[in-house]
DNA sequence: CGGAATCCAAGCCGATACTG
DNA sequence: CAGTATCGGCTTGGATTCCG
């Protein structure tokens, strides 16, 4: 998909809403935000990173930091090709999107419990077997 | 009703990350957000919701309702069983929840332009035809 | 070490049809 | 009006293999 330049919208509320959905993309893929957190405290190598987040595969770790690089929330930057070594370190903006998801972040700490409750109380009251 | 819990768990770090996305869930969504958006001046009918929220098929707003009510984000009250009528609210939690996610939607609007140029430049230095 | 490529199972989601 | 049920295409993502 590329956007359509010859066509200056007149940037209606329902543009901005489309147009969220890109960052909204980027925060709620399953890997990018905890690739993200993990870089906040400097560059980490590949496989520094495999091992830290736990559960990502080699191929989904490659697709996310790509990903993340294309939209320029972080730099790959190679430093020797044999053996290989390759580091990646969040951008200026990369910094700025961890501060704006901060706030989602101490949200979910402090209302998880209240979530479990919501979601306990509703499964007993459509059934107990339909709880997922 | 109080619920028993006895099984306090020693909560880590990794139980931590694992734990907020839940609500990374909710938010990365396709159809969540925008629903939450829509509610934010009260409450809304199903038929209301589907004409606000451009491109959403009858299945996934159902389904996003449902997963939102059972997440305890927001209320689903029935009206009239002949004829139909269902109004959406969002819970106490709900606006928080929209307000935690203010910063974020806020950042989006101010760097949806860089992450066009940071895009735009990645496919032009990997190669035209690659672009996504 | 850091990735690319292939295969394939699981699930998401739109379209459609039906219901109270 | 506000759903539920079902089918099928498409995407997602893990496992595996190969490569510089």
């Amino acid at each position: 998909m590329d956007a359509a330049q010859s066509e200056p919208r007149p940037a209606t509320q329902s543009d901005d809403a489309c147009r969220t959905r890109v960052v909204l993309d980027i925060v709620g893929d399953k890997w990018s935000l905890l690739v993200v957190r993990h870089l906040r405290e400097g560059p980490r190598r590949f496989t520094e990173l495999k091992k830290a987040i736990d559960g990502i595969s080699q191929r989904m770790l490659t697709v996310t930091l790509r990903s993340l690089e294309r939209d320029g929330i972080l730099t790959r930057t190679v430093h020797g090709v044999m053996p290989p070594h390759v580091s990646y370190e969040l951008t200026e903006m990369g910094i700025t999107l961890r501060e704006a998801t901060a706030p989602l972040l101490e949200w979910s700490v402090a209302h998880l419990a209240r979530i479990d409750e919501a979601r306990a109380a509703y499964d007993a009251r459509t059934g107990p077997s339909a709880a997922s």
